[in-house]
DNA sequence: AAATTATATGTAAACGTTTACACAGGTGAT
DNA sequence: ATCACCTGTGTAAACGTTTACATATAATTT
């Protein structure tokens, strides 16, 4: 590995200089500067990061929090992430949760040890003590008072989700609610709920994890009295959808199913998954200049994009 | 932050003696490293893993390289490796590299001013000069000369695709090659039609990038003159599912298709993809494991792990 | 009792950067 | 001619660890 000191030897001035010359920082006259860069390239030099990250505390990568990799939502955050971070000379650690504190606080934990510049969760769902460290966070898909956040317009979503299914001429609706604690998920079935009791139709409200446990168990025929069926996310409608199948029920002739996400695979399901998009990569993408500007002392906001509804047949 | 110097006040001992009582590495009187565990716990000491990085010259990060997070194949990889780092005190830095040899440069380049600990890639596909670097290096689904990986076994995988699929009556058969320059796709191809020649079954190979272009065209109906569909992976089944029906072909009736991987969505599309299941949860799980075996200096052997048909009802 | 060895601890250098500070020479204003 | 200031460079400390080496005491061998 060639040095900051095989360089200083090399140009013949001291290992400053040669750190002021490649980082542009104080002074260095044009002629050592040229010289040094000349250097650099020819031996290839690269800066070692960890001794940088050691001496300025804080290091060029971030640190990013999900739920599970596994759920095909965050890998594309995790792209937007990812792209945006190499552009600007960043990398990123990522860290599953699988919705468990104890593994937050472990890798916030770990991620202060490797002087991270800051954070970026999709995991975060309470005021923590805690996070007294001073580095930034950015809330992904997630609000949380006191905290900057970036998420898509989940209200309106649900509003859509609602809207388009009463259109549709559904008029006995089950909201299949998202995991609770969670503002995003929250947010949807509260707009479907307030656009549903607008247009006077009827409504039942059912928990994530009843649902969860009814299609595991068998026990789902409850859903079957509906004609329309609204869910928090993209992967659970097309458990709805295989089980509205298998119990030989017409999607969308008999019951309506609209998603929300429009991951890649809702066209490849049968029948075509209508559902909300949203911008999911580029959620990631504004997270990490959300973070830079924060590092470079910008007074960041919490942004909120748009969504809107793709229509296919199961609708 | 609490240092290895504030235990050493603490204690009233020099800053070796506490290295060398949290390590256990050299002599540590039993009393003195007591009191050391007992002064970490209440100060909440926790080590920097930069400088340690720094002065050891390795740190507890391994870099994994795959061709695209958004593939749903490799999340489950990352989720292997990252479970089984996390247990080992590691953490994963991951990089897209687009099939893009200089993508992959220049994460090797990152990967060693970070002082990684090895490289785990799914998108190595050549001998190359430059990785002249001594760290530990795990192939993973690609094999290439003198290098350790890992992989499932594809050429069992194509051979199970052929079987069954003649089993099921398919008599002109059309193998879709996965992408060039990759030996598992080759050997899944490979193995394929190796068992229809073997059966004395017609057969006809296309190139992944003549389907992929027919598939975005629309001029796809080449492939309607064949009866049963091999496809190098699960997506890409998905695609061609998606086509036939677009095409009123009515599957498993007409055409057979058969996927490779299992992916947990092929249980969704319609009809549910019959498909080579290959463990991989367990190759990121196990690449992790054979790259600390290498670290620690034992001599590790490229493995492979076995797969097995998953009916459904594409077939 | 002397010599050897094992145990325990401290001192200081090292890892590769960045940066506060000191210093020197040059320029321009007074 | 004096002073202030700007430019360019070097010296050395710092970041938080690990570890080679030196030293000191205790335990064991001869």
């Amino acid at each position: 590995m060639v040095t900051i000191k095989d360089l200083a030897k090399e140009v013949g001035v001291s290992v400053a200089t040669v750190s002021r010359a490649l980082n542009s920082s104080g002074y260095a006259s044009p002629d050592v500067k040229r010289r040094v860069l000349e250097a650099a390239e020819r031996l290839d030099y690269k800066p070692n990061e960890v001794a940088r990250a050691l001496n300025t505390s804080c290091s060029n990568v971030v640190g990013v929090l999900v739920p599970d990799i596994t759920n095909p939502y965050f890998p594309k955050v995790i792209r937007g992430i990812e792209d945006a971070a190499i552009e600007n000379n960043y990398r990123i650690i990522i860290g599953n949760t699988d919705h468990d504190m104890d593994k937050e606080s472990k890798y916030l934990e770990i991620f202060r040890q490797n002087n991270c510049a800051g954070v970026i969760s999709a995991t975060w769902s309470v005021e923590r003590e805690e996070y007294s460290d001073k580095r930034p966070l950015i809330l992904l898909d997630r609000v949380v008072e006191n905290h900057i956040s970036i998420e898509s317009d989940n209200l309106k979503g649900g509003r859509l989700q609602a809207e388009h299914l009463t259109r549709q001429g559904a008029d006995k609706v089950l909201i299949v609610k998202g995991p609770e604690a969670y503002s995003s998920f929250n947010n949807r079935s509260l707009g479907a709920a307030e656009m549903l009791e607008a247009h006077g139709i009827e409504y039942e409200t059912l928990p994530y994890m009843h649902l969860e446990r009814m299609l595991s168990d068998g026990t789902a025929d409850f859903i079957l009295k509906f004609n329309g069926i609204i869910c928090p996310n993209d992967v659970t409608a097309y458990k709805v959808l295989n089980m509205l199948r298998e119990s030989d029920v017409a999607v969308p002739r008999s019951v309506k199913v609209i998603g929300y996400d429009n991951l890649d695979f809702s066209e490849y399901v049968y029948p075509g998954l209508t559902t909300i998009e949203q911008p999911i990569y580029e959620l990631g993408r504004n997270a990490f200049g959300m973070l830079m500007d924060l590092n470079e002392g910008k007074p960041a906001q919490s942004q909120v994009l748009d969504v809107k509804l793709i229509k296919r047949q199961s609708t």
